[in-house]
DNA sequence: CCTCAAATCGGATAGATGATCCGTTTCAGA
DNA sequence: TCTGAAACGGATCATCTATCCGATTTGAGG
């Protein structure tokens, strides 16, 4: 893809910025455009749907999620690789209001798709390998740690924040098979 | 509070059955007076909001989820109590779309208000007495089990359903101190 | 440095959705 | 039956979303 012009470079940015720190529930465009100094249809042609933006606010999360997931796959003992990694993803989509988005919609853009897809087959990876040596009960499925890990973002995002890590635990003690 | 007249029963007893089996996330009031054969204002005057509508569409669950909470209260068996307590609202909120509106929102009806003041006290002793008897970590409290199961539903809710008993399990296996 | 075509810009505005107002109709008690 | 109060419906206003188009900016070549 072509390099962007300057100036379309500079409003792309100013609109990122200004979109960083809203909460991704009410964010309209035209406010966007508004707070950022920008028309509306810059905003528009930047980003066609909210979830475009909210997906470009969020790639490097979720670079960062895979980064921190390939490093916990290497983790020899294979309880701490999947608790580490499940406990990644937990704390960047509790940090990352919008990861959530980009990991269950359908639409994404082709590189996120690429993450998304090299993230989920790690996961099935360290929790393939979890299961083989007796630490995950043997009837869960990555569907279901992911969808335990949105439900945990949401119990967090229903609090102040503070308990993340006692919810987290709970979640985690209830995979262990002997539980 | 006066009765209702016949006519506006007869509307209310419209717009509550139209209204019934739609998800709650794409409830318009105009689509709903549209669907019910109503004025739109009859809607208006019926229920000020959404929220009021979902409320009243499930006071009735709400109704039954206290019902329930009373009985499993009385097991003696204080382990059993409590998981049945906790089996019962997250089955019912699953079932229940609109119910953890009601159970989260501020701002909601008197009846409401005391039925959930009388749901949160039941929490409130059947977790106290688990712990006490050792069955659930100490560290937890009334909120967070509420919004565990919140969590739970929420985790449900992104499959097709049929998981729902293995999830719930996983979290109240969780929540027990040994694991 | 100047020019010009291409790309971007911004805001007016069309379109969709949500909520209110008000004249008309229905109900229930006398 | 008559009458006032309450409920009714839908036209209308308000708000929010998204597109179109003339004006402006950019940067590469002469």
């Amino acid at each position: 893809m072509s390099p962007l012009r300057s100036d379309a470079a500079r409003s792309r940015a100013k609109i990122l910025d200004t979109a960083r720190d809203r909460p991704v529930a009410d964010l309209r465009l035209n406010d966007v455009a508004r707070a950022a100094g920008v028309g509306v249809a810059t905003v528009y042609r930047h980003f066609a749907t909210v979830e475009a933006l909210v997906e470009a606010l969020n790639l490097d999360a979720l670079e960062q999620l895979v980064t921190e997931a390939r490093a916990a796959t290497e983790i020899p003992d294979p309880g701490e690789a999947f608790t580490t990694f499940v406990r990644s993803a937990a704390l960047l989509q509790v940090e990352h209001e919008g990861l959530q988005t980009i990991l269950l919609s359908e639409e994404v853009s082709p590189a996120a798709r690429a993450l998304r897809d090299e993230l989920f087959s790690l996961a099935e990876t360290a929790l393939e390998t979890a299961i083989r040596n007796g630490v995950v009960r043997p009837d869960i499925t990555t569907s279901h740690v992911q969808r335990l890990v949105c439900g945990v973002e949401h119990a967090v995002r229903l609090g102040d924040g503070t308990d993340r890590d006692l919810l987290l635990d709970v979640m985690l003690s209830g995979l262990s098979p002997t539980a």
